[in-house]
This record gives C-alpha cells, structure tokens and sequence, in this order.
DNA sequence: TTCGATCCAGAC
DNA sequence: TCTGGATCGAAG
C-alpha cells in the first residue's frame, strides 16, 4: 500500500471567512504524520509559519502543494471521536475548526508558535554569502542566521540596529538562501518523578555499603535505605538519608544503582483513605434508577430528564449510576454548574470511588488541569467530575454523561466556540452509545419538552429526601409596605421572623435578586458620575485598593479628590447588598451581619473560607446575590428571604419567567436543610405573578404548564430556534449598516419562514469602544437557516465593504 | 488577518 | 520613468 503522501489541515491561522480544508505535502522524510496530528504548515502569501491539524491523510498525485514544516505530536493528539467532533462544532457553532479544537484541548498542551530563520536546507554558508554578493544587509542577515543556527525575528532586528531587516529577508527567502519555519513552545511540561533502585542483589549491596560507610558514608545510608525498600523516589532518598544528589551520581556511576523516569500527575484532589461503600437508594431513588440503569444496559444512545426537587437524593442516583457504568469499565462524565460551590459533591464522589475520580474545572492551574486530563486519557481516572469544558473530556470509552442542574447558564460558552455544554453531551453520547442523563430541580423548559414528547426519557424522584418538609412560604406584598411608610428592603412581617429566628439562635439568608448593580462614586451636588471612557457603563468602586474599575474592558483608574466637574464632594454609594446591611444594623444592633460580594471574598480569600466561616461561627445573618442561591446546604439556616422577586421578571427576553422560577425556587430550597422545619420570605410588588405564585409552591409542573403556552403562542423556543448574528466595530454607523445589510440577506433567505428581529444593541451597548448589535432569529427551519447564518457570517468576513467591523453568530444565546 | 500584485497619481 | 500609497484578492 502507498504511503499516504497529502495531509488536509486546518489551519490556525484561517479564520471564520476561509476556514477549510487545505492540503499538504508530506515530505518523505517526515514519519507519524497521522490524522489527529499537529502540525506546523506554511500558510497564506508570505508563508508564515502556522498551527494546524492534520484531518486526514490521503495519496494523490497533486504536486503543487506547499510542504508540512514539523510535525509536533509524535501521537494523534485527537482520537478519532474528538475529530469528528471538531468538525461538527465548526458546523455547529459558527465557529473555525482550530477553534474548536482549542476547546477540545487543556490549554497546557497548546503551543505558541514562533518564526524563525535559517539557511534554507542544501544552501551552504559559503554559497549563500556568494549570492548575497556586494548586498551588504543581505551578507549582514545571512552571517546572523549563521550565528544563530535559527534565527528569530528579533534577533536580527536587534543585529541591524535601526535598519529593518524585513525588506532583505522576504528578498532572501524568495531567491532560496533562506527560509521562513516555525518553532513551537508548550505552556506545560510533563512532569516525572525519578525512582532509584538497586542493580545488584541486595545481600550484595549490603556488603558493598559495609565497605563505604568508611569514605562514603552518604553512599552507604542510600544502600541501606535501599535494600530494605527496594525502590523509592529519588527525592525522597535524599531527603531521608539526608545525601546529596552527587552520592546518588556516584552510586550509579559504579552501577550499584539504576535510575527510573515515571511520569508523574500533579493532582488538585488526592484521596487516600478506605473507600466508603455508596448510601443505599432509597425507594423513590430506587424506581428512576432502575429505569436509568435499563437504558445504561441497552448501550443504545439515549438521552433522559431526571426531575426532582432540591433535597431528593439525585445524587445518590448519579451515585449508583456511575458506579454501574465503573464496573463495565467504562467512564462517567459529570457535569456541575459551578465547581467551588460543590466542594461537598467532589468529597462525596472520592469517597465513594478513591482515586478513579478526576476533577476538571477553571480554578485548577495550568498543570493541574493538564496533568487530570492526562490521567483520563491513560484511563487511570474514570469519574470525571468537571465545569462546562470537562464535557471534552478525552476518555476513550464513555457509558454515561450527566449534567446536573442543567438549566444553569453557565452551561453555555460566551466565546468562541459559543456552545452549549448540552448539545456537545448530545454529539459524544451519541458517538459512544453512552446515555446522557440531564438532572434538575428546574428543568430547561425546552428539555421538559422534548421529554413530554418523548426525544428524552423520563424520571421523577417524588418527595424530598427523608421526607423533609417544604419550607413554609410567605409572600409579601410591598405595595402595602410603601402604603404603611415602610420605604426600606426589609418589610415588617421579614424583620419579625428575622427577630424569631435571632431569638433561637437559627441562621437566615438573605438573598437579593440584583445582577449588574454596583458600587458607584458620584458628586453629591452636580450628580456626576464616573464612567468608563472606552464603555457605556458607569465605573465600580473597589474599596480594597481605592480603585475605580470597568468590569467590561478592565479600565482603572482612582477617584478625584473632589468632583471632576463642579469641585463638589464625592459621595460613595454602596450597592443593594450594602445598604441592606445598614438597614440589618439600624433595625438589629449588635447582630453580626456577614455580606458576599466581590470585596468580602476578596478579603476571606474565597468562596469557601466565607462560607466556612459562616457555618462554623453560626454567623446569624448572610446577604448575597446570585451566588448564594446556589448549592449549599446548612443545617442551621431555617430562614430565608428573597428581598425583591420581581427583578429579573421583567428583563426582555423570553427567558426571563424561567430564570425567576429557578432562582426563587432555588433560594427557598436552601431552607430547612436539616432537623428543623425551615421558613422562605418573598418580597415583591407583584403578589398576584403566577410565576412568583408557582416558585413560592416549589410547583414546577404548573410553571411548565403556564410557560410552554406561552412559548407556543410566541413562537419562541422550544417551538422555534433562535440564532443571533452580532457585529461589533468603533463605528457606530457602520455597525448598523452591517447589521441592516445581515437582516435583509436573512429576510430574503428564509422567505417568510422565520421571524427576524433587530438591530438591537446589546444590553451594554458600547464595550472597549466597539459598539455591539445584533439581529436576532427565531428559526423556523434549522437547518436552512443556519445555512443563511453560515453564509451570511462568511460574507461579511470577506465583503471589503464590512472591513472595520466583526460579525459572528451564535445559536440560543443566554446574554 | 496577512501579504504580494496591481493600479494610479504625483514627483523627478 | 520611478515611487509610494491605496486597493484588491487569495490563502493548498
């Protein structure tokens, strides 16, 4: 069979415009050029050094073709599987291939690419300095790349001093003296633990260590130690016998001794202990679990809603599930929204399987992460336990793939590639014939659909577990608040259970249903506000350095003594979390008020040194937005509020009831975790919200019932698709021009099928002095409009007229 | 995004 | 006729 002798890369540097396959030449002296393969290829005009990935491998008698320059992974770095799905997300997900391989991969194994120079292969010294001839840039360039061997663009920059080397090199490399090629640097290394053992026997060695203890009195505790270990790390030698490195050298010199390289993980989660068996399913666990494990035997692809309310044992279920999946030999995937919110589940999981269990997720370093995915590629670790990306996780034989609370945002990537955690689950389920199981207290209303209809199975765990009693919910209305004077966050029925609670020395958290508000300077007398030069934002005050800070583009800079505009005096106002601690104060002097915001954490360090503190120090009080809604489980708090419910009702997109329904059932969830019978308060101006109505019964079945009518009358999704494209650029008219230019080609191309909204500017409308739009798709028909998408997104890259704006698409997004 | 090819206008 | 800058089009 003839060697395959044309690779088809894509390439890094193609973007979304002319991302296709390219082929290339295989040199014949280059070996292991596989599919799944790096490498490093020449691309565009001026044949630049750029990543690529080989897709394929074929033999064909093209001859035209420009020439592979490296090859930088001696092993396919991609399986198969993974390729596949690379090239389905660019697809998919409006983006290029390389991107998505960058996503399949841990940034440690990445590479930064750099150019060099050097004498083009067969060109002697002495032959290129005869052609450069009287030249004497040419000469000056070919004697420094001599110097250097390869020869990087600085360095001849800094040989010509203030000359620019670039006009003589791009002349050298096209007469064939020189030659442009890459070089590639991994952000992370391998790391290897060295093992020294002994050669010889060891009654021998003992001998032998009788004879040094004399002169070498460091070489014979290291042969001692030895015999009657047999093997250990080096490090651990010298530490121990307290010899030098040199002792170890000579030891070997004298072949008393051989040196080991094995490699070595750096792991976030170590477990050492017993494994624990798994808690016994109790019979509501008991009937979705034996439904779950049918579909597991069935080794068919399958996906399945498991549905059961906050407190019911889902994971017990995923428990066993993986467990059963284990014992096949095959790997789990689990998916959780928010890593430093479930330290809990990962010490559940350890527990339970030791140290199969691998963790994936942001807060690693570079090494740790590279070094987890390692582990899961060799199979040493068969629970995956990760955040969004750890659904690429690289296990060669996938049962099962669970995304727990699969509702959350967090799921979806905002950057390219912009996928959904879920849809890439779907695809790998679906090559691996692994089930794909999606829990939630909440469901996505559109995968409450598609089980209704019957694309997904479906499982309910009935009951809380222990059959724990719901909290007791009470509803205030603050319209009535306002009618008795009362202007404050705190209505007077809330502060009387606070009181209660504060007399039996039980917890409460407050949660305040606030995104986006902020610590703000302003000037007491003119109103002045600090805001971002570059943004359409207002700037946020950070205490801890006296700072003023963008959260769009970064931009600091510190407060004025006095108002900038009319000299008037500055005035610091805090944001909802702070003033309701003042109001907590005035009404309960003396009560430790703990708060959780981005200088609190700042100050305990993290998320968990807070949260620890609150448990153990029985903190009475906790206020918090978003992030206390989540996850946590205390035993002690029997309080909870939800100081304004109707903040996230009446946002613009058909999100919203669903965003509102999960988070105040969420936050209701977190009382009466433990003994005692727990109590929610919600404050709103809108009593009568069915939706406030239904979150405050823990009633999802009724929400979904009132919410997939109006999805159905609006034709949003499930019921449609929805895809945005959005163009960003430092012209404002051009930005629109653009985006009424995408409109219309969309218009003509679904003819009448789908509805398409917009230009609409994003919610922060100018961000790094790019100001955003975007026109907004509710598809009818998937498939021909993500064609139009597709086109449309690759026009405007290419069209000369688009030029000074970037345009790129992305399905259902949460923003 | 990056580069060379091409075209054109103005300088010499 | 030379030269620099703007514009165009392709990327294997």
């Amino acid at each position: 069979m003839d060697m395959p002798n044309v690779a088809v890369v894509a390439v890094a540097a193609a973007n979304y415009g002319f991302d296709r396959p390219y082929s290339y030449l295989i040199p014949s002296s280059m070996h292991a050029v596989q599919p799944g393969c790096r490498v490093i290829v020449p691309f565009g005009r001026g044949n630049r050094p750029s990543e690529g990935i080989v897709l394929a491998c074929k033999s064909s008698s093209a001859e035209d073709l420009k020439q592979i320059l490296k090859v930088t992974d001696a092993e396919p770095i991609l399986s198969t599987e993974q390729l596949r799905l690379a090239v389905w997300m660019h697809n998919r997900f409006f983006c290029t291939v390389y991107d998505a391989v960058k996503a399949i991969l841990p940034v440690g194994v990445w590479y930064s690419v750099s150019c060099f120079y050097r004498l083009k292969k067969g060109v002697s010294y002495e032959q290129a300095l005869e052609q450069c001839a009287e030249d004497s840039k040419a000469r000056l360039a070919v004697e420094t790349v001599h110097a250097h061997g390869e020869c990087s663009l600085s360095d001849l920059q800094i040989a010509f001093c203030e000359a620019d080397p670039e006009p003589v090199l791009k002349k050298l490399v096209s007469d064939g003296i020189l030659q442009l090629t890459g070089t590639e640097k991994r952000r992370v290394n391998d790391r290897v633990t060295k093992f020294a053992r002994l050669s010889q026997p060891a009654d021998q060695m003992l001998a032998e260590a009788q004879t040094l203890r004399r002169r070498a009195p460091q070489q014979a505790a290291i042969l001692d130690l030895l015999c009657s270990v047999g093997r250990a790390p080096t490090r651990e030698i010298c530490y121990f016998t307290g010899a030098s490195t040199q002792s170890l050298q000579a030891l070997v010199k004298k072949g008393f001794l051989t040196i080991e390289a094995e490699p070595s993980y750096r792991r976030p989660v170590r477990f050492d202990g017993e494994t624990i068996p798994l808690p016994m399913l109790t019979p509501a666990q008991k009937e979705p679990f034996d439904g779950l494990r049918a579909l597991l035997d069935a080794r068919k692809a399958a996906a399945a809603l498991l549905f059961g309310v906050t407190g019911s044992g889902k994971t017990t279920v995923y428990l066993h599930l993986m467990d059963a999946v284990l014992r096949r030999g095959q790997s789990s995937i689990l998916l959780v929204p928010e890593i430093s919110l479930t330290p809990q589940m990962i010490e559940t999981f350890s527990m339970h399987f030791g140290d199969t269990v691998a963790v994936l997720h942001s807060k690693l370093t570079m090494a740790e992460r590279y070094d987890e995915w390692k582990r899961i590629r060799a199979g040493k670790a068969r629970i995956i336990i990760g955040t969004r990306s750890a659904v690429f996780a690289p296990v060669s034989e996938l049962g099962l793939l669970i995304i727990d609370e699969e509702q959350e945002e967090t799921y979806k990537s905002e950057q390219s590639p912009r996928y959904h955690a879920r849809d890439v689950a779907k695809f790998r389920c679906a090559q691996h014939n692994a089930l794909l199981l999606l829990g939630s207290a909440t469901p996505d209303i559109s995968s409450r659909y598609h089980a209704e209809q019957g694309t997904y199975h479906y499982f309910e765990i009935t009951g809380r577990y222990n059959a724990r009693t719901m909290p007791r919910v009470s509803i205030v209305d603050l319209k009535q608040e306002l009618k008795q004077g009362n202007t404050g966050s705190l209505s007077s029925f809330l502060c009387e259970e606070i009181e209660a609670n504060l007399a039996c020395g039980e917890q409460t958290i407050l949660f305040l249903n606030r995104r986006g508000t902020s610590k703000l300077v302003t000037c007491g007398e003119c109103g002045y506000i600090y805001e971002c030069p570059r943004c359409s934002v207002s700037l946020t005050y950070h205490r801890a350095n006296h700072t003023l800070r963008c959260h769009h583009c970064g931009y600091r800079r510190k407060p004025d003594a006095q108002c900038p505009s009319c000299g008037g005096t500055l005035a610091y106002v805090g944001d909802g979390t702070e003033q309701v601690e003042q109001e907590l104060h005035t009404r309960f002097p003396g009560v430790e008020v703990m708060r959780m915001d981005a200088d609190s954490i700042a100050m305990a360090g993290s998320h968990d040194a807070l949260l620890s503190r609150f448990r153990d120090e029985r903190v009475p009080i906790l206020i918090g937005t978003q992030m206390i809604a989540k996850g946590l489980n205390f035993e002690q708090v029997t309080l909870v509020g939800v100081l304004l419910a109707d903040q996230s009702l009446y946002a613009s997109d058909f999100r919203a009831g669903e965003r509102t329904f999960s988070l105040v059932t969420q936050v209701v969830g977190r009382s009466g975790r433990g003994i005692r019978p727990g109590r929610a308060v919600i404050q709103t101006f809108t009593p009568e919200n069915q939706t406030i109505l239904q979150a405050a019964r823990q009633d999802y079945p009724a929400f979904y019932r009132s919410e997939i009518a109006l999805r159905r009358l609006h034709h949003t999704p499930p019921f449609s698709e929805l895809m945005t494209v959005t163009v960003t650029g430092t012209n404002e008219d051009a930005v629109l021009d653009c985006c009424f230019y995408i409109r219309e080609f969309l218009r003509d191309a679904s003819k009448g099928r789908d509805e398409i909204l917009g230009p609409a500017p994003l919610p922060v409308v100018r961000v790094n002095n790019r100001f955003r739009y975007r026109v907004t798709v509710y598809s009818g028909n998937t498939s021909e409009t993500r064609r139009a998408v597709t086109d449309i997104v690759m026009h405007c890259a290419k069209e000369r007229r688009f030029k000074d704006v970037s345009v790129f698409a992305d399905v259902d997004p949460y923003d």
